[in-house]
DNA sequence: TGTTATTACGAAATTCGTAATAATT
DNA sequence: AATTATTACGAATTTCGTAATAACA
């Protein structure tokens, strides 16, 4: 399983032609065809059916596999470049669109400005925009239970330290009837409409994983979608839930809203970086953002 | 980077010799100096040190990288070979400590018997057993927050179903001044001495994290050890406990003790298999200790 | 001096392109 | 008929072993 041979494996599934990867890699035909022959002898399975060109059921379990395993490869190069690197000059920031509160701002801002790069990503994303050096350092977040750090996908050693907790307030329309409540408990809002903006916002999956049982033997799953909305920008997020589409959770620095009491789980931002000590704006970046999570507390 | 010659690399620093992981892997010192070499200009950094044959810190790094990188591929080739393989008519179940509460014990002597072979191995080890196909089902556990999922290491495209999860009890020396109390919170064990035994019991890290802040300002970072165990023996660790030694957390069904009243942390079993659904032995397996967990609700 | 890593070199295997062929729409 | 995948084949490269060399202990 030579990473070459999957490489064009990968390519020419998603591409759906021979020719197409062929071009694309800067192959020829001929060898495309032979680096597939090769991987499908080497595992003893068909991998693709020809015209037209798709996975089978062993081809797309290959490309599950293929895509961390690549990942991971492209990790473990960018990781090691990083020894030989003279110590950077400038600061690339991939973020999350909701892990940007105030103090890592403020922590930005007071940086002696080099050349600073901010990129928002979607959150999945942020991970392996660190471990391949397309980003210097990483801001996660997401829905967690107080002080528990975050679940993120492995996909090189990274080391996550949190720079930022804060509660979750759940945004209504003016009309709505909970409008008025002071607090609210997430059981009381299984049953109600939600937007769910796995981007912009916090995944409808990991809130039904984390409400207990659902109240009075509620069947289903729980957080029934009458909107997804795929993009990473907050406002039109907020723009939604006011205009009536279904509720939204959101940091409280995010948006206002009706505070949740006595939550299960605050939303939670972790500072990605690689194992090694960052070095250069990057470290002065972490810095400031401990001292201003300690001096806090 | 190829994977051979990560191989390679990995024996050559494991064993310190190039002529000794030469012998290992079937090939001559030459070879494996030349593949040491391919790799060190490819990634253009000095990964050992000669005479004393030592990985350098870049080198270490990518031991890191290159264990799991190889276990994925391992993985990755097992699972795809599960296509072409006929269904099993054995069941290897590979199981923690701790991971064998009495559902599953007797899940699994209902099954009509045909060659089950159960081995156990530590909790950090199953996943990789799995995804490898050195067995055919996993048996986790570990703390967790109450229908929370467990944290495990993603080797591969694994999917973990719960089969169990009960109380954690407090195992404490007769003698002990809370020996007399009904239920005891965590908080209250902070100070106390434990004993660490991250194999047979939970490891200790684990809840450091999950105890909030500390009762009163406690310093330090709690739950102080008074020895380490080290094997997967649980009756040794609660001989070790009962003759004060130090407190363990354990599951109710694995130990007497005294039940942890409130406990932010239960102990959760999951089954762990591969993606696809298990054939065989290991289906039926599997059904029953669904409907073990439903129907004990 | 004995062990161990590197280097030189040649045979074998591999890889990739050209070009011809076959198959599908 | 046109596009696209496979196959045949040869040149260039790579890989690995033998054997000589060099560097420790």
């Amino acid at each position: 399983m030579d990473p070459h041979l999957l490489r064009t494996y990968v390519a020419v599934a998603r591409l759906a032609s021979f020719s197409a990867a062929a071009r694309a890699l800067g192959y020829t035909q001929s060898a495309v065809s032979q680096h597939v022959a090769a991987l499908e002898t080497d595992l003893g399975l068909p991998l693709l059916t020809r015209r037209p060109v798709a996975p089978t059921p062993a081809g797309e379990r290959l490309l599950e596999h293929a895509g961390s395993l690549l990942l991971r490869l492209d990790a473990a190069r960018a990781d090691l470049a990083r020894f030989a690197a003279a110590p950077r000059r400038t600061l690339t920031l991939a973020a999350a669109p909701l892990a940007l509160p105030p103090t890592v701002l403020d922590a930005l801002a007071a940086l002696p400005a080099t050349g600073v790069t901010l990129r928002t990503l979607p959150r999945t994303e942020i991970p392996a925009a660190v471990a391949t050096g397309a980003a210097d350092l990483g801001l996660v977040d997401g829905p967690a239970a107080p002080s528990d750090p975050l679940r993120l996908p492995d996909v090189a050693p990274l080391t996550a330290r949190r720079v930022g907790e804060e509660p979750l307030v759940v945004v209504l329309p003016a009309g709505h009837p909970l409008a008025g409540r002071a607090g609210l408990g997430l059981a009381d809002l299984v049953d109600a409409r939600w937007i769910d903006a796995p981007d912009a916002g916090l995944p409808l999956e990991r809130l039904r994983a984390a409400v207990p049982a659902g109240p009075a033997g509620s069947a289903g799953q729980g957080f029934p979608v009458s909107l997804r909305y795929e993009g990473t920008d907050v406002r039109t997020l907020t723009a939604l839930a006011a205009a009536g589409h279904g509720l939204a959770l959101l940091p409280r620095t995010a948006a206002d809203g009706v505070p949740l009491t006595a939550p299960r789980l605050v939303h939670r931002v972790e500072l990605l970086h690689t194992g090694r000590e960052p070095t250069g704006p990057a470290a002065e970046l972490a810095r400031r953002l401990a001292t201003a999570e300690t001096t806090a507390r």
